[in-house]
RNA sequence: GCCCGGGUGGCGGAACGGUAGACGCGAGGGGCUUAAACCCCCUUGAGCUUUCGCAGCUCGUGUGGGUUCGAAUCCCACCCCGGGCACCA
């Protein structure tokens, strides 16, 4: 057990603050003998203090406050999995800091916390246990909620919210029935993949090498009635706002980007030979039409049934259509080898009447374009693959250059082949065969986006009801929005049958149509938990209104989250469908902004051994043990210090044991004993510190977290090294002080109790920020490099204001540069006072 | 396959186009100790030269080219690794 001296050590150095042993120099003669004089770093004691006082003093929650300045700081909300992994450590780590710095900042902050707490695994345990979903979830939130306290990350608790309560997820509702209204949501049939085994839809992440993860039986594909949400209404804003997203990162936002996909070209029809169906084709290249040399479907192109029946090929398209119906989508689009097999049918080019062979390809989608696609095997590689491996024509259309010696050639050239597109640049080409299409009234100018409609139901059990009832006589009927929640009804048995377990349910199924009256049946699906997702930050900033979703004034007092912080495997999915939704709730007059995440960070994956670290993989590091062995504040410091937040960064325990071995050298020189010499010189220190809390601060607000602890680090040894060799006390004071309040958004337990042990009332999380003074922080002297052809021949020590002529005269008259320059002529001398000189010579 | 990132010592990583390897870990040596742990000090990219001086030189940031007085950094090509791909969250 350690000794507590509760006592203001400062005050009392301070009344003796003379050198007791000088030596003869005069100087402190600190005998480097370390005892412990006051207290060990007990973290665990420390900690547990801390967490205490937090929640009590309750600085971490907040109202809307007008005279301040707001910041809303978001972490993305957890998956309630059971037990805090150090994704989830890494996450708060930087959401706390920054809560933190940003109150000591002078700002209002919001930082909230909530569940994302529907979802397919606790419905997959509860297939296996028998246990409810909400008896699973509610523990698992229990456990994640105090692991979160233990690592001192503070939120605003009062705010608390879990999508699976019926509190939240009656608003889940109210927005479909909004979205409803709007015509913005609607259903219609979609394939999903199927279990004939298991009687069951399958998540994609359940399809593993075409076969069900649980049974091992080859998946199906299986065609339901399914809800939508209309997202692509709101392609082209989705698009063009990412624009105002500067400080998104960039590569998230072209991953956006590249996900909505929009692409100019023409829709036109052609004509199957010998028959009067048609079909229409997309195309970005319509320019390119003359060298139409094939077309093909997709597999599930509703014209395909009558090309291929009776035709000559019947047998083998059924099987084709067969296994690419079992293909995942990246499986169809990856395969190397494109496969596919002739209909029997042709197709006639509209601008030279030839007849040209009609395809099934996977590599065609259904899901994107029409289905279907003129193929030009000289313009396009795909196209030219599948060309020669069926002895397809292929006729170029652009000629390339006389070195060309690819496949096919897909960038800008002149056409030829082309009949009236001869001798046209590429553009010119487009416009003239799209106005010949709309002169012939068969095709017209279109854009075409990659980005799909939102599927958002789900035959699962355990999500948000989708409120809508199903009359015989009305049809579709949404259930009134004075009739919600429609709430999830508790059943016992889990286990897949074909539908959603509710629809089992039957006395739940059974109601009365909301418009005539007569006997209907509920909607059984539930919700998609990405539409939960897609709003709780709305409801953070009123999380306890009964009346509505959120108080819109609320809302835009808080709103936008300033900092929104999570994983990058959220960059396209997650973050559209919270865009387009806040878009949607600005349209309807609930939002006052239209982007709902005005700075975006995405943090890397911690890695064991070169793999991401996983409860599957076994390769965890639990932060529970953490906590106990080296304390919260060690591992967030090392969480910190272990590289770019951006980046992935692989795990070592030994860092964290470095990490706190920096705390308890902190810890020692400043609770120790020090005899201050009012004599010593402490220029050289004082400027360090402005150094470190400018340097530190800057990379705070440049989230460059792991250049931020190395400072502080330096810091603190030059700290020791004085307190050894001499220092006044009033610098020890300010260095220490420094150093105290630099870490509190970062080991806030060990800051908050040095900021007590060293005689302060007040609580440190709410002091200010400290200043820096530039002239302080100045560097008097810098190493100058003199480089000859830009090789390092010398350093000299110059004055950080030494004037161009000045460095060249100095650089020239080195001797060791004299004996590279020697016998040459110099030519240039390239001058970057105060860092660098590079003479040139030859 | 498509989209997006990333490759720097034994390891994690640092470095406005200007001293490559800060800081930490690990390793080696020394001190403290009866001893060990802790702690403290020193060394630590590779190779060569050496009058052994905190001396000098050459090479070195995945590979090959290019731009530049000067490239880890910018450009082109290639190789390898990771994330996402619409029902995991």
């Amino acid at each position: 057990m350690s000794m507590v001296f509760n006592v203001d050590f400062m005050s009392i150095e301070r009344e003796g603050s003379r050198s007791i042993d000088a030596d003869s120099d005069g100087h402190a003669a600190f005998n480097g003998h370390y005892s412990l004089l006051f207290m060990d770093y007990d973290h665990q004691k420390i900690e547990a203090k801390w967490q205490e006082k937090w929640a009590e003093a309750a600085t971490f929650e907040v109202e809307v406050d007008d005279e301040m300045p707001k910041f809303y700081n978001l972490c993305m909300y957890p998956y309630p999995s059971g037990a805090l992994h150090q994704g989830h450590v890494r996450n708060y780590t930087f959401g706390d800091l920054l809560t933190r710095y940003k109150t000591m900042n002078g700002f209002n902050v919001l930082s909230p916390m909530g569940w994302d707490s529907f979802g397919l695994p606790a419905e997959n345990a509860a297939i296996e246990t028998g246990i409810h979903p909400r008896e699973n979830t509610e523990a698992q939130i229990r456990t994640m909620t105090q692991q979160i306290k233990q690592l001192g990350a503070m939120y605003d608790w009062t705010r608390e919210l879990a999508s699976h309560s019926v509190s939240y997820y009656r608003w889940d509702q109210w927005l479909f029935l909004q979205l409803w209204d709007q015509g913005l949501a609607y259903k219609r049939e979609a394939p999903v993949n199927w279990c004939p085994k298991d009687q069951t839809v399958l998540a994609n992440e359940q399809v593993v090498d075409g076969v069900c993860e649980r049974c091992g039986t080859p998946v199906e594909k299986r065609n339901l009635a399914q809800w939508f949400f209309k997202i692509t209404d709101f392609a082209e804003r989705l698009l063009d706002d990412l624009d105002q997203l500067d400080e998104w990162p960039d590569r998230v936002r072209t991953m956006q980007r590249n996900w909505i996909g929009k692409s100019r070209g023409a829709r036109f029809s052609i004509r199957v030979a010998d028959s009067d169906l048609s079909f229409e084709v997309f195309t970005t290249r319509p320019d390119t039409i003359f060298g139409m040399t094939f077309a093909v479907l997709a597999p599930e192109h509703p014209l395909v049934e009558q090309l291929i029946s009776d035709g000559p090929n019947e047998k083998e398209a059924r099987d084709y259509i067969l296994a690419a119906g079992r293909a995942s989508e990246i499986e169809r689009l990856s395969e190397g080898d494109k496969t596919g097999v002739f209909t029997g049918g042709y197709a006639v080019n509209p601008v030279n009447g030839a007849s040209v062979p009609l395809y099934i390809a996977d590599y065609v989608l259904m899901g994107y374009g029409t289905g279907a696609i003129m193929a030009v095997p000289g313009q396009d590689q795909r196209d030219w693959d599948f060309a020669s491996k069926y002895g397809i024509d292929i006729v170029r259309t652009v000629q390339p250059p006389a070195d060309f010696d690819g496949e096919a050639y897909v960038v800008e050239g002149v056409t030829v082949n082309s009949g009236f597109l001869d001798g046209m640049q590429r553009d010119k080409a487009v416009d003239t065969i799209i106005d010949w299409f709309v002169e012939e009234g068969i095709g017209e100018r279109t854009i075409q986006y990659r980005l799909r409609d939102w599927l958002i139901s789900r035959q699962r059990y355990w999500g948000s009801p989708i409120p809508m009832v199903n009359c015989p006589d009305c049809g579709l009927v949404p259930v009134p929005e004075d009739e919600l929640p429609v709430v999830l009804p508790d059943i016992r048995d889990f286990a897949p049958k074909g539908q959603s377990p509710l629809a089992a349910l039957e006395e739940w199924v059974v109601t009365t149509c909301p418009s005539c009256g007569g006997q209907a049946r509920r909607e059984t699906d539930t919700m998609d938990t990405f539409v939960d997702s897609s709003w709780y930050f709305f409801r953070f900033a009123d999380p306890l209104n009964e009346e509505m979703a959120f108080d819109p004034a609320k809302a835009a007092y808080w709103m936008p989250v300033d900092q929104y912080i999570g994983g990058v495997e959220h960059a396209v999915l997650h973050l559209l469908y919270a865009r387009f939704i806040t878009k949607f709730l600005f349209d309807r007059g609930l939002s006052s902004v239209e982007e709902p995440f005005a700075r975006l960070f995405t943090q890397g994956m911690i890695t064991l051994d070169g793999a991401k670290m996983s409860k599957s993989k076994g390769n965890v590091v639990d932060p529970l043990d953490l906590f106990e062995s080296h304390g919260a504040d060690a591992l967030r410091l090392y969480h910190l210090f272990m590289g770019p937040p951006t980046d992935d960064a692989g795990w070592d325990t030994n860092g964290v044991d470095g990490t706190l071995r920096f705390l308890e050298r902190l810890w020692k020189v400043v609770t120790e004993k020090t005899t201050f010499d009012d004599r010593a010189d402490s220029t050289e220190l004082i400027a360090e510190a402005h150094r470190t809390i400018k340097k530190v601060t800057e990379d705070i607000d440049r989230f460059r977290f792991n250049t931020a602890v190395p400072p502080l680090m330096t810091l603190t040894t030059s700290l020791i090294d004085a307190a050894r060799t001499g220092i006044r006390g009033d610098v020890f004071e300010f260095v220490s002080e420094a150093l105290i309040k630099l870490l509190a958004p970062m080991a806030p337990h060990l800051a908050h109790e040095l900021w007590e042990l060293t005689g302060h009332d007040s609580m440190l999380a709410t002091e200010s920020w400290p200043t820096w003074d530039p002239d302080v922080a100045k560097q008097t002297s810098v190493t100058m490099v003199i480089q000859v052809n830009g090789k390092l021949r010398d350093r000299i020590e110059v004055d950080v204001d030494i004037s161009a002529d000045r460095a060249k005269e100095l650089a020239l008259g080195s001797e060791k540069v004299a004996a590279w320059i020697d016998g040459k002529q110099v030519q240039r001398v390239i001058v970057r006072e105060p860092n660098l000189v590079n003479v040139v010579v030859g």
